[in-house]
DNA sequence: CAATAACTTGAGTGGGAACTCCGCTTAATA
DNA sequence: TATTAAGCGGAGTTCCCACTCAAGTTATTG
């Protein structure tokens, strides 16, 4: 449905001229470390200075500072989603499920706070629900898919979803955040999280 | 050595008049409203707006927009510091401890999300740290002991300490604000996070 | 190599928001 | 009530930043 529209459309550009592809590529990057290192409020004419292109090509591939968030919220989304089906079928349900959720909080932490921040601000994350609704389900499911498997085998709870994983997982990144805390502390945290999502201790 | 500079200062104007204080207090309620509404983008004509106040207003009593918002967190800091003294000496020491949990989370959802968005965009957590140490002090102080108690009564693990808690509370209202959620994934999140307070479970 | 469409550049534009300034108003004090 | 300094209003100033556009450059294709 949104393939192409035939009748009205040039023969549906795909291939940028190879100059270009690397510029799109070199922004995205920039962008990525800018907005992970500034937040969301720095100018796009840090994301241009950094990546040493002009502003003009910035927004020549993405027409708003707001596209340009989105689209680095999207690959980050889609990382995450890759590195879930990568762990699908693991050995070990239980081993993948927690490198997954170690693995959330290493590309979140210091990196991608702002993805938080970006609710406010401009961008909502309910806007890239609307225009990517992919990238949502896909991980969803991927995340789905490592919960099933990691409560059958019994380490995990079962009256959680991936709703609520995801969500953990976001709290728990934030929480990895907080300012003051040592390596040990955070571990110490990541490991609350864990034994709860194995279950309440029987009393 | 902050307290004042008495050779240079005049003798330390701490009343305000009346209808100054009033509005002080106006415009740091509408502050409050405002940012936890839109963050911290909002603009300062917003307030000015909401309080019923003149632009002119809010600048005479926070020299900036920074100052404002800082202020703004300063007391809801204070509030959480309040409510946990308050429960410091109940009877059951474990109630005390989850329910000041609890009370942090509905205080902290909704309407205060942007403490974290606030990192960026401007004010930085740190520099509170530095221009009102007593607040965080305090806080830490007053969830120190609900946390002490909880722990000797056998309730909550022993090898976590006020900042890891505190730690945990912002991920858990960050978790919990998490878009999408209904009542009762919510409520799993947090017995997750309480369940892990507890303890793992003994394999 | 020529032709050309795609791409890049960067100075410029417009708008929005933080902050200022000064004339007017009002609470406090005697 | 008169005096006065503290406080208030709000138009104006300044700066920053998202976004545009026309002139120049470069990849591509035959």
């Amino acid at each position: 449905m949104e393939r192409q529209t035939p009748a009205t459309a040039a023969p549906q550009r795909t291939s940028l001229r190879a100059d270009a592809r690397r510029n799109r590529e070199r922004v995205l990057d920039a962008a990525d470390a800018v907005f992970s290192e500034f937040g969301p409020a720095a100018s796009t004419e840090e994301v241009a200075r950094r990546a040493g292109v002009s502003i003009g090509t910035v927004f020549r591939h993405f027409p708003t500072k707001e596209a340009l968030i989105e689209a680095v919220v999207v690959g980050r989304l889609a990382q995450l989603t890759t590195e879930a089906e990568r762990l699908a079928d693991a050995v070990d349900a239980d081993a993948a499920f927690l490198a997954f959720f170690h693995r959330w909080i290493e590309l979140s932490a210091t990196k991608y706070e702002f993805a938080g921040a970006l609710s406010r601000s401009g961008t909502d994350v309910q806007e890239i629900r609307d225009t990517h609704p992919d990238v949502g389900r896909k991980l969803h499911e991927a995340v789905g898919v490592l919960l099933t498997r990691a409560q059958h085998t019994g380490g995990i709870r079962r009256d959680v979803g991936a709703s609520e994983v995801i969500a953990l997982m976001v709290g728990a990144s934030r929480a990895h955040e907080h300012v003051g805390l040592d390596a040990d502390q955070r571990a110490r945290l990541l490991s609350v999280t864990i034994d709860g999502l194995r279950g309440p201790r029987p009393s």
